[in-house]
DNA sequence: GTCTATAATTCGATAGAC
DNA sequence: GTCTATCGAATTATAGAC
């Protein structure tokens, strides 16, 4: 019985396994990796906990197939060049308000080693990858890339993580209009020193 | 023997409470909350688990005591108006490089709750009273305050936790010159929208 | 595939001798 | 003030019945 054809009906396992991730990402986000504990996340999840070991194999692992994530950044050659960083923000905070596993990988990353290897391969890769498309000097795109992911990572880390009240009450395109120029002199601006 | 008279000679109590602070600021700021156990705090400072009970009471007493923490913001209204932004970058970049306890702070504000309230009182506190020392409209000092934190945060969080490569390369006084101008116009630009 | 039962650790916190 | 001994709870992970 070993079925090679498509198959039209998923497995129940395969919705059982979505029901896990979905669960998983929302306690990470929400607990940070220590405090997100597998029995919590399985009861979330109305399963039982010796399942996640069975699909996932430990808490790491789950961890890691949990907080796959890409940045879906867009084609930023296909941008005038003076809107780069008003696109950058308007992109990033669309991208995670709705999606919550750059939460989860963020508060991760404080603590777990793992998860912030994942997140400088994230930036590192993604990012860098993107600033290299348009024509900077490319001896300078790594240090463009780091300094967007710092505002970037900086506004999340206080609007989502810490909550700073000035940073949550902000509305998105206000955000917009204060940050897009950080972003657009650290990708475009000429290299000091 | 209730003795009143001022003491010349420090406990040894102080001693042992200053060693117990000094592995707890190490250990918080190197794992996090959660991962620094109470047991290896005490092994680094050599003394017995049960002794940091005995001083601080519980675990979240003795990081409520290692995380008190002064930014040490200067006097601004003394900064020529230019030069706030350079002023700032460069003091939080000397301040913290030298103190782990700020990187203690923002490692466990990713998970415990308490800790990021902390954080948030420091920067509404500290850096919103300093912002608003010189003259900008009183309605949008708490909002250049925290787009300010968010960019210093940022910086923190790249350099310090997930260690990314290029923001860790950059030497101090490049990272100044390219985040000055930065904070300079969250600090003194215009109001948009 | 799903569950029960439990092993093996580890942690924060307490009691009490000295 | 300092230490030994230990409690009680919680965790990840495993073994195995159905």
């Amino acid at each position: 019985m070993t079925e090679t054809a498509p198959r039209t009906q998923p497995r129940r396992s395969d919705t059982t396994r979505a029901a896990i991730l979905r669960a998983a990402r929302e306690r990470f986000a929400a607990d940070g990796y220590e405090r997100a504990t597998i029995r919590a996340i399985a009861a979330d999840a109305k399963i039982d906990p010796s399942m996640v070991m069975r699909y996932y194999g430990s808490k790491e692992g789950l961890f890691a197939a949990a907080a796959e994530f890409d940045l879906r950044l867009p084609d930023l050659t296909a941008v005038p060049a003076g809107q780069l960083g008003e696109t950058l923000v308007r992109h990033f905070l669309t991208r995670w308000e709705g999606d919550e596993t750059l939460v989860a990988l963020l508060r991760a990353a404080s603590t777990n080693p793992g998860a912030a290897e994942r997140m400088r391969g994230i930036f590192a890769d993604q990012l860098t990858a993107a600033v290299a498309t348009f024509g900077t000097d490319p001896a300078t795109t790594a240090r463009r890339a780091g300094l967007v992911a710092s505002q970037i990572l900086g506004l999340a880390f206080t609007r989502y993580i810490v909550r700073l009240p000035p940073m949550v009450d902000l509305a998105p395109e206000e955000l917009v209009s204060w940050i897009a120029p950080t972003l657009q002199r650290y990708l475009t601006g000429r290299v000091e020193n």
